[in-house]
DNA sequence: TCGGTAACGGAAACCGGTGTCACGTACAAG
DNA sequence: CTTGTACGTGACACCGGTTTCCGTTACCGA
């Protein structure tokens, strides 16, 4: 009359012949422990199905198998590609994901993220931009005592918190294989003010234009918010231009199709007319017509790597000064780039 | 030489002089105590921001307070969109919000989700579409003993596992309404064997084609599997057709993106010679030149539905029988559809 | 023979909450 | 003046693991 739910640990144990001290050991893998024993008391689990209860470890652990996922993020697939990277790491562990998407903008972000950390004190916590770059939330993370990586488009911390990517060196290349292409009015809709990676992002695109002695023409750039609609008000600013730029760069994909949008609506024709790079190699680069030359960052791969320091070693704190976790983006050649006409 | 950590309930308890049970009827909110003892634990409470341990919580409840989201599906912006909806509910309850994708077509797919399951224990589970047609999940769940909720795109389960679009009727409409611009020559691309989406969406199809008195012609539906190539190959084979089709109505938005992509590549326009409608409202639709008339669901609201049904009431199962909860879908006009050429 | 160590058992405490039940106390009914 | 009873509260066991602190046994080398 007791076996109704789940198999504890006590069952294991009386199957076994053991204590539920050694089924213990036998879990949390302990390594003075006679091998016949070991393996006894596998079979037992195995046979009986038995999953120590999660909630009481974290219990007598005092620590908890938790990775949260926080983030502000209005572009879904990026979301969606970090959440697939960590799980691909997180799967073969006991570690589950919580995700805990916030509001920026709310003026009770902060309060609110702390009463989240402080409820279910994640074992480590995953930052995305554009709230990574918050460093209130790092000092907090920190503060609570929770793990944490911020992803981001520089790496504006301690290493040891950060997997990057090296956006300015990427604005860089794509400005170059414009150059290359004979392009000399390049112009840039650049993204909202505040944010690291529109920094970033302008600056690659301002040493660029320096390199290659153009120097930068403030009425070149246009600011957008990272939304399609942003880049079409962007671009129609920028096609207004006398003489008319023959290349838009593009702070991200959205405002680049933004741009797209209304260079179609003037009927022009890209990239025949116009050329236009984006930046993040969401779906909708490859499905524009044409299909958009854009930068690619490793978007899965820096959340993979994210997931691994946050479960990795207990870091003797003192250990290595944790080398910088430093991505590099690739640019993906597709049809929106051609030669200016002369 | 004790207070390292949180605050615990032992401490509330002490400072305001009352037993740990008192405290623990405070957080629960039972109704038989004194407001005076009830208002003095609370400033305790306030006072050393005491937040109860969820583990604790739920190894002494044998509950959990996890929602769990489980998903297979390849559109970001709609597990998103599912997500966020989820949590606008969840955030004033005590849930949080578990995310596990999976591999369709992993072979161990099911044994993957059981470990999963039996694991964690979720108080509810979610099942987006596709996987959620997969009627051996939503026996597991019932199994190990989670509430669940399907989300699909009809009713196809006892409906107080359900949240559902009526996608077959949404799908008439938008025929109709390419009726109603004129045109006759209407085909489809259809989603993949296999997929309730797909069939309905089909069935949608097929009503209207009929109920107009034009039958349904086999070679004018091309499959495809719902990514942007595909659309792409059926759109090629349906262009191919003589007489031309005046429009092409596509099972979901990416494929008709590349229906799009195809009829431009052929120097087609759209709306002019080709009028072209999607399903789901993925941010493309609205994107892509000329921005897509499609159909949307209500993908948060479901979301929000679900989640309430979720966490809703204890169930005291012979209850209501729980109204079926089906919700529309609308059709967006946008800039893809015109009058068929004469 | 002795000491040391590896492998495991047993009892009890603990992690931080919640359920059960019994114990006052106040107040109305008998 | 009892007795009943509803309310407010606390003592204690319990959830399912882990840890601590011994203790036992077997084996091995000196």
């Amino acid at each position: 009359m007791k076996k109704t739910g789940q198999p504890t640990i006590n069952d294991v144990a009386r199957l076994s012949g053991v204590s539920k001290k050694t089924v213990s050991r036998v879990i949390n893998q302990s390594p003075l422990l006679n091998q016949e024993t070991r393996e006894k008391v596998q079979a037992v689990i195995a046979e009986l199905g038995y999953i120590p209860n999660p909630q009481a470890r974290a219990l007598a652990l005092r620590r908890n198998f938790l990775i949260a996922l926080i983030h502000d993020n209005p572009n879904a697939q990026m979301v969606l590609r970090v959440q697939q990277g960590l799980l691909e790491v997180l799967r073969d562990t006991e570690f589950e994901l919580l995700v805990h998407p916030v509001d920026r903008g709310a003026p009770d972000m902060r309060d609110e993220i702390r009463r989240f950390l402080e409820r279910q004190r994640p074992y480590g916590v995953m930052l995305l931009p554009p709230i990574s770059e918050n460093d209130a939330l790092a000092a907090l993370c920190e503060q609570i005592g929770c793990r944490y990586v911020r992803m981001g488009s520089a790496a504006f911390d301690d290493p040891a918190h950060m997997v990057s990517s090296n956006d300015r060196e990427a604005v860089r290349g794509a400005i170059e294989h414009l150059l290359a292409a004979g392009h000399r009015r390049i112009c840039m809709i650049a993204g909202p003010h505040g944010f690291r990676s529109a920094f970033e992002r302008q600056q690659g695109y301002e040493e660029a234009m320096e390199a290659a002695g153009l120097g930068v023409q403030r009425t070149w750039i246009a600011q957008g918010d990272y939304r399609f609609e942003s880049g079409m008000r962007a671009a129609e600013r920028l096609l207004d231009l006398s003489p008319r730029p023959t290349a838009i760069f593009s702070s991200n994909d959205e405002m680049a199709a933004g741009a797209l949008h209304i260079a179609r609506q003037r009927g022009l024709d890209v990239p025949e007319d116009l050329s236009i790079v984006g930046f993040d190699d969401t779906s909708i680069a490859s499905h524009l017509w044409p299909p958009l030359t854009t930068v690619r960052w490793p978007i899965a791969t820096m959340a993979r790597a994210a997931a691994l320091k946050l479960i990795g070693e207990e870091e003797d704190d003192d250990a290595e000064p944790a080398e910088p976790t430093m991505f590099v983006s690739t640019l993906i050649r597709r049809a929106s780039v051609g030669k200016p006409q002369p």
